[in-house]
DNA sequence: ATCCAAGTTTCCGTTCACGTCAACGGTAAT
DNA sequence: ATTACCGTTGACGTGAACGGAAACTTGGAT
């Protein structure tokens, strides 16, 4: 399928809407990371752009910027590896599947197990934030603790001293 | 300073009450961590086993098997590197030398200004902990949104399937 | 005294997640 | 058409964090 589109032809044509089609930089300018870094993303199949233009240039679209944010969320903020963020996104990609399916008006059943789907995805991922957020907290517990007691120990140290200079 | 104790001879023995010295594999069990990893922390100078043998065997104290432990919350908790953790250890290690300033008996202003400078170093942690658990919460919430909104359209679907099913 | 599991050092290898450089091609505006 | 930039595909390099094998020593139980 090759549609012509001014003067530039796209390998891929879904949506003839007013999407706005990103090259590779601006995505990297906007998300923080490099070029290099989306281009491995996509070699190891986590990330395919929208589209490849004859010349093979990558154009991205909205959705892809998005998906973008979101695996270096997981990546940072749950420490996931890549090869981690690949599962999660496999399984959250019900979504994108059940979105379509809305589109291509398909029997009301799929839908709802496609959402079905999703919604699971959607609640692991949620438990290991949560079960993580725990052990921060418990760990962040034990830090204030111990800086309680420090400060206890500081007030004790400072009676001493008012002690010892009274005489 | 070297003293014998029983058959055994150590490098180095701050303290002659009964702690128990622990042999690498001991502590690689303990913590779930290989002994190449605890050698490989002590060759960049993050680990320094509490005593060598003259044979060159380690042997570790219960404070080096907490601060492992430690170390790994801080390195899959909150993602630091080990240099990193060097960092934040260097901090932390005020305490430690507070302690013994204690025991030595030093004097109170050097052991008032050591406390603080570990109140510090603690202070910051917990912030960066804080912080941390702030973006994930909010990353957390963005996914519990989403499982919402697709409850929502999951409801709308079941209302679609009993209306078509009654006629 | 002997034996072996567990320790030691040294050195080289590996995986992950990119960085970097070269050589080259296409795009956009003048 | 020229120029100034993107962008492309390799291929190789890198830093962090270890893994593994070889060759040797040691501690502790039998």
């Amino acid at each position: 399928m090759t549609v012509a589109r001014g003067s530039e032809t796209l390998d891929r044509v879904d949506d003839p809407d007013e999407e706005p089609r990103l090259r590779i930089g601006e995505v990297a300018r906007v998300t923080g990371l490099t070029a290099r870094t989306l281009r491995y993303w996509e070699e190891i199949g986590l990330l395919k752009p929208f589209a490849h233009r004859g010349s093979g240039e990558r154009l991205y679209s909205v959705a892809e910027r998005e998906r973008v944010t979101h695996i270096r969320e997981l990546q940072d903020l749950l420490g996931l590896t890549l090869a981690e963020i690949q599962d999660v996104l496999a399984s959250e990609d019900t979504l994108e599947r059940a979105r379509r399916a809305a589109r291509a008006d398909a029997p009301t059943p799929k839908r709802l197990r496609l959402l079905a789907d999703a919604l699971e995805a959607n609640g692991r991922l949620v438990d290991r934030i949560n079960e993580r957020l725990a052990r921060i907290k418990e760990f962040r517990d034990e830090c204030v603790e111990r800086g309680d007691r420090m400060r206890a120990r500081q007030l004790e140290l400072e009676a001493d001293q008012r002690r010892a200079s009274r005489r």
